[in-house]
DNA sequence: CTCGCGTATTATAATCATTCTAAACAAGCG
DNA sequence: CGCTTGTTTAGAATGATTATAATACGCGAG
């Protein structure tokens, strides 16, 4: 396993304080986070952050494909710490993101259109309720 | 074919002339608009429109499923004068989108994740890069 | 047709996520 | 160990969207 330390040399990234926190917690905190979310929970062990370095850095792994950025909140940007492409389901009730474990689309699903735009990546969102805000409501 | 102020009536919603105008634009100009694009157009044939009034109406227009807002883009919200479900192409350099006429994902794909949550609506995204970019990219 | 209520619009200010700026600092090369 | 360059920091700026409060208008009741 590798260590973040480690991840960060091998793409020759300068390694930092706030790099490594951040890529020590998307490593240790598979999930989905705001910029905001991230420097809260940072913040115990490393009081100095800054909130203009996190989105600096989450926005510097993207570009390196070490996470990804979500288009799934127009309020404020998630990232998902999981870089391999997965489809996700949003609750329109709570907002909660969810992971799902599905097979991409095969590009003949979409090959009439391969003479008009290069694909590099498919965003699969399903939105509606989740089961726990389905309950919430029917009381 | 509808007028604007018939479908208004019909859904019940007051016909004002912001509303009017509005909705006029969308079913004249079918595509993918911000709230400052359509302000913009609108003002030469009613100088007094607020865009407030824009992001109203655009609001109001989405929550009776007559447009769809898209979440295609990080910056600034986008709506589809089209609500009818379909998959989009987004360009990573001009950003812009494009409608893919393609089948829905039948449900048996996710049938696995029925139990935990009720799907209404599904969001499929391809990004990359448009034919136009690629071309100026390669001189 | 007119009145009056309730809602929409307007102009302006507020909000809030994100990015920019400039100065201080630190990584890592020689 | 010092230099160079890129990073962090604090704070300000930006820009999309929403809130506010006063005015104007739609439209149903009479």
């Amino acid at each position: 396993m590798e260590t973040a330390i480690e991840k960060l040399k091998s793409l020759k990234i300068k390694v930092t304080r706030s790099r490594v926190e951040l890529l020590k917690f998307l490593m240790d905190n598979k999930g989905h986070f705001t910029a905001e979310d991230i420097f809260k929970r940072l913040q115990a062990q490393y009081p100095n952050l800054n909130l203009a370095s996190v989105y600096n850095n989450l926005n510097l792994f993207d570009e390196h494909g070490m996470i990804r950025r979500l288009y799934t909140h127009r309020e404020k940007a998630v990232w998902d710490a999981d870089a391999r492409a997965h489809a996700h389901f949003v609750c329109d009730v709570c907002g909660e993101i969810f992971d799902l474990d599905l097979p991409l689309i095969p590009e003949k699903y979409y090959l009439k259109y391969s003479g008009s735009f290069k694909v590099s990546h498919e965003e699969i969102i399903f939105r509606g309720i989740c089961n726990k805000c389905a309950k919430k409501e029917n009381i």
